[in-house]
Order: structure tokens, then C-alpha cells, then sequence
DNA sequence: TATTAAATTTAGATTAGTCTAAAAATATTT
DNA sequence: AAATATTTTTAGACTAATCTAAATTTAATA
């Protein structure tokens, strides 16, 4: 049906379309792409023609619900195998996102629906993502950034906005997880660190990192 | 390291190999991958020229150590995902083989390394085929082809030779699997049909089958 | 062995995706 | 509002893989 490059197109779309809420233009592709402007220019006309966006020439361009179909589709698939890759094969979370990138590709809608069933119908992935569902609905948590909590109160996080590995293994070495439930002990109004209390251990995390945990 | 269409040559060139014992003549890789033999020249010049072949112009291809030991590494990522998409995901056997076609190709050592294990180490997968370990090695069974039983013979059917949909769905009709074992009642000299016993139930099998399926 | 048939290779074209460099349009600054 | 800077598009070229049609080599046959 879709070449993986036109997947990749468009899954780069949604995510900018997700992230900023406007209209993407080509240089937001070209950068997330890591591509030239000339040669999303190219590609973002074909996927114009195959109507799977709306594009206005030098105005940028807007998912179609077809196109943005697709590319939750593709989002589904690349969650539901990074959480096979951790759950089952045993990867550390830090180590799935390339391999997902290739298997997010993989055509077979019955291979999909049996991964699911096999992972139980997992909510979200290993860096706590939503995994969209068979319709391309994603069920959206009321989470807050860490660096919004407010002192005293107890929290769990539940996602990761910066889903690096260098953060994520720093994450690994200060044995913060999905699911760690956190108590805020002081916030530092000096440089917007916070000192707070994991299993009973207490830490301050910088405000860079409180700025990219989700927490409920 | 290699595309995927490099990959499928060789894979197909094994295979012929393996099956024909000869040097592999364009046309035989033309018709394997149904594509015309103007393309298999240009494709194995570019093999040969990467070492992963040996070829003389008029004179056909053989792989070359390196050659054969990217195309085991296919064939043993083909059968481990197989294995995989009966046994976890809860595939049929004849299902499997176009999904398996696209994993195959996923660039990831670990990937294979993690997924064997969590298979826990399988030998041969859903249609019997041995499964080559790290290092490219194919363990060969002393099997023989059911035509070739002897009457009164108990054996048990270990591998199918012709593994397209339609035999493997017609072993199911007859319920015959890897493992069944079978008891050789009459071999018919007029057509090579053969009578057996399948868990007590007689049955006939056309020379036509019998010559498809390996037994031990 | 000369002729015909079959297999193989070459030449030139095509498609998908990419690139560089130049041109055109839009934004920003003075 | 004019000049400059930035963004975007176009034009033309490149690579990988494929194809058709023609040329060449090898094999088969009379």
C-alpha cells in the first residue's frame, strides 16, 4: 500500500502536528527527517496527490484523516513491538526504538492484531506512550510534568517526554521508571531543581529532567 | 550492510543451490524470484563484485563463503520467525511464510540472539526445515521421503518438501503434522499410492504426497 | 560442421527517493 | 516601503533496482 518512506513522512507529520499544533512546514520535516527541504518538497506533493494530506504550496502542510489514519496505524505498530521487545524479549527500554523503527513496517494487519492479544492489549508503551487503538483513537491521560507537581504531593510517573537513551539510562541510574511512585519534598525556586523521595531515598532532579517526566 | 533485494538474491541462490548441487545459471535465479534475467545479471555482477560470489560471464554463480554466510543467517532469521509467529502468536503453519519474508530482513544481531532464546533454542521450524545456528551451520537428519518407506514401517513425518499454502492446508485436512507418526499399511505398485495408519485411522496418500513429505 | 535455438548480456529507459544549486516566494529588518 | 534574509520550490543530476529490446554467446540439431 505505502512505501516505508511515505510511512515515515507522515508519521514525522502527526508527531509534529501532535507536538506544535500547527501547520507543518517543510523545513519542520526536513529537520526531523534529517533530509534536505527539496526533497520533502518532493514527497510531500505525492503524498498531496495520494490525498493523504493538504498542501498549499510555500504554506506547509496538514494531515488528512486518511493520512493521519496511517500514521497512527504506524505509531500503534512501532508501540505495540517496543513492548514485545521489552516485555517479552527482555530489551532494556533504552535499546527498542531502532528495532521498532524497522518493524513498525512490517505489512500484515493479522500479525498486528495477534501482537496485541499475545501483549494483552497493552494502554502504552515502555516509555509510557499511549499505544493507539485498532481505530487510531489515542486515549489521552491527564498527566502533568513533573516540574508542575506541587511540594508535598505524592505522584507516579507515567510517561517520558524526552525519549533519548542517554535519558533514559539516566533515568536507569536513578532507578526512575515507569510506574515509580515519587514524593515531592521541596521545590528549589532558585533553579527549579527538585528534591524529592523515591522508595524512601531521597534525590534532587534538575529542572531538565523534571521538565521531561509526565506524572499523575 | 546489505539491502534487501541483495539479501533475496542470495537467499535464492542458497536455495537453489542446496536443492540443485550445480552452479546457478541466471535463468534459474530469474524464474525463482520471478523477475526477468536481464536484472539477475545486473544484480549478481554487483554481488560479485562485493565478493559475496563467484561468477563467469555465460557461466552462472556460485556464493562464496562470505556469500553463503549472510544467506544462512537469512534463511535462519526466516525460520526463527516462523517458529516464533506458530508457536507464540498462534499462526498456522501456512500463514506464516509472507510475514516471515518481511522479518527476515530486520537489521538487528541482539534481535535474533534474544528471539532464539525466548524460543528457547528451537531446531527446526513449523514445516520441519532445520534451522541454521549462529554460525550458518544446517544440522542434516537422516531422513527419508515417505515414497521411499517400507511396508509395515513405523515412522514419524518430520519435514515438508513443498511448503506452499495449498499442500500445508491439505495436510491439515488429513490432519498430518510435524510429529505425526504413521505406520506403513500397503504400498500400491499401480500408482505409488501408499495406506497408512494415522492414530489408528487408515488412510491413502497419492504418490504425489508421499514424495513431499519427509519422514524419519 | 553449419544452422537454428536458447540463454545471457548489453544498451538504454523508467521509477522512487534523494541531492545540489539556482530561482522564486515569503518574512524580517531597517 | 525597500532591502535583506530566510524559506520553499524548481530544475537537473544521481543511485538502486527494474524493465524491454537488441546483440552476443553458448548449446542443440540437422
Amino acid at each position: 500500500m505505502f512505501s516505508t518512506t511515505e510511512e515515515n513522512y507522515l508519521k514525522a507529520i502527526f508527531s509534529l502536528e501532535s507536538n506544535l499544533g500547527t501547520v507543518i512546514s517543510t523545513n519542520h520535516i526536513a529537520k526531523k527527517l534529517e533530509t534536505k527541504a527539496s526533497s520533502v518538497t518532493d514527497m510531500i506533493k505525492k503524498l498531496a496527490l495520494k490525498n493523504l494530506l493538504v498542501y498549499t504550496k510555500y504554506k506547509g502542510v496538514s494531515l488528512s484523516s486518511q493520512g493521519r489514519k496511517v500514521a497512527t496505524s504506524i505509531v500503534r505498530k512501532h508501540r505495540l513491538w517496543e513492548t514485545f521487545l521489552v516485555d517479552k524479549l527482555g530489551f532494556n527500554w533504552d535499546e527498542v526504538h531502532d528495532i521498532a523503527e524497522q518493524l513498525e513496517h512490517i505489512k500484515s494487519d493479522k500479525l498486528i492484531l495477534k501482537l496485541d492479544s499475545y501483549l494483552e492489549y497493552p494502554q502504552s508503551d515502555p516509555h509510557g506512550d499511549p499505544i493507539p487503538d485498532k481505530n487510531g483513537l489515542i486515549r489521552k491521560e491527564n498527566r502533568i510534568l513533573l516540574s508542575d507537581s506541587k511540594k508535598g504531593g505524592e505522584y507516579k510517573i507515567i510517561g517520558i517526554k524526552d525519549s533519548s537513551d542517554s535519558f533514559l539510562q539516566y533515568l536507569d541510574s536513578l532507578k526512575i521508571n515507569i510506574k515509580t511512585k515519587i514524593k515531592i519534598v521541596e521545590k528549589m525556586t532558585y533553579d527549579n531543581s527538585i528534591l524529592l523521595e523515591i522508595n524512601g531515598v531521597s534525590n534532587t532532579l534538575s529542572a531538565k529532567v523534571c521538565s521531561n517526566l509526565f506524572v499523575i
